[in-house]
DNA sequence: GGATAAATGTACACTTATGTCAATTTTAAG
DNA sequence: CTTAAAATTGACATAAGTGTACATTTATCC
């Protein structure tokens, strides 16, 4: 048991303060992190962030590595699933960005803003592309599209999907479902089956 | 004549601090846009800025409308250009994303970066989203695509172009140029003729 | 219950930024 | 050469942020 919760214990603690490093990442970008003011939100006083921070920068590379443990791991996850055909291989990857559990956009987003102020941050976010980038290529090979056509393909499926990250549009589910088999038609060449899409709702149509 | 260079005259003006802003905007981010900052890299006094601008607000809103002017109309009037086939019009479509005259990349991905922290600006944004999409639907229908698919495919042609630019990279045109034919391919349905290509290549081979 | 480590808070020194004001310098016009 | 407008500057007041030193409070272990 032990729940922290309540009153005792201790207020503050790492998670507590990263964690309101990574709502204020999301909300304002990396130059509104600021300790004193998630000090105010937390109602701690300041200087207790040093207790578990070396510095500011200390918090901003425990963020850097959050996202690096989240977002690649499951997007290369998904490009190797089984799927008898491209059409329904493409649908295992679109799951990324319907599952926030698999694919985490707003904070994918928020990086890529930091980025412009860190290049070694930069290079680490290109490396990401390269690797998403390579894997989502692989299975369009898998199915039999020749290699040029195959990384316009692994392209055009990553850009569209970095891109509706950076539009910040914020469309419920339904209105984002009734456009996927169109997608899979452009991304693929070819429209998915009924039966593909059948299962694809299924286990999408219902949010977590 | 009056080249207003060398020595002689005044060394500030409106122009010399939005272009300052306008360099800062790209490489740091809207937060990197400050007096102090710029007034050292034009070896002017930090307060002479008050003499041309109310307050840095002012400056940031002059950023703004000059981003208003640009990006928008030029993609719509290419969207509108003389074409016989859907291959060549979006062949004219893409000289966008290779003539810097005709759309800012570096520009654009910065104001979006900004947008983070103001509402007013992301409402602007969105709507120069939606006048673009609906510029390159009604592009995709003229050619006969039902609505739905030219919805999608406008959408799909946009969002990686949104895409590349949030990815930052910094691919020479050679590299940019080979996958074209590929890219015509996937947003379009159809490859491009050769002589569409070969228009193409001639009007965007020679860097400006 | 007292020692002790963990966590919090207060006071201070420092830095970077914004904006106002009152001089002062520079340019152009008569 | 004078003058007036345009532009520049340094001094000042204020605000927000970082990080350190030291004291204080709070939990836990014996």
């Amino acid at each position: 048991m032990e729940e922290q919760s309540q009153n005792g214990g201790w207020r503050g603690s790492p998670e507590v303060w990263l964690n309101a490093a990574y709502d204020a990442l999301l909300e304002t970008g990396v130059d509104g992190v600021k300790i004193q003011t998630l000090a105010k939100r937390l109602n701690l006083s300041r200087t207790s962030f040093y207790w578990f921070f070396k510095d500011r920068k200390e918090l901003l590379d425990a963020l850097i590595t959050q996202w690096r443990a989240k977002n690649t791991g499951n997007l290369i996850k998904q490009t190797e699933a089984f799927a008898e055909t491209v059409t329904e291989a493409m649908l295992n990857v679109i799951d990324c960005w319907l599952k926030p559990e698999l694919f985490d956009a707003k904070f994918e987003f928020a990086i890529r803003g930091w980025s412009v102020r860190s290049p070694a941050l930069l290079r680490e976010i290109q490396s990401a592309d390269e690797q998403r980038l390579d894997a989502l290529k692989q299975m369009f090979m898998r199915f039999g599209q020749n290699e040029r056509l195959a990384d316009t393909r692994a392209r055009t499926t990553y850009l569209v999907q970095i891109g509706y990250i950076s539009m910040q549009t914020d469309e419920d589910l339904a209105v984002r479902l009734q456009r996927i088999p169109e997608y899979v038609e452009v991304f693929t060449g070819q429209p998915p089956a009924q039966r593909e899409l059948d299962r694809f709702l299924a286990r999408n149509q219902h949010p977590a």
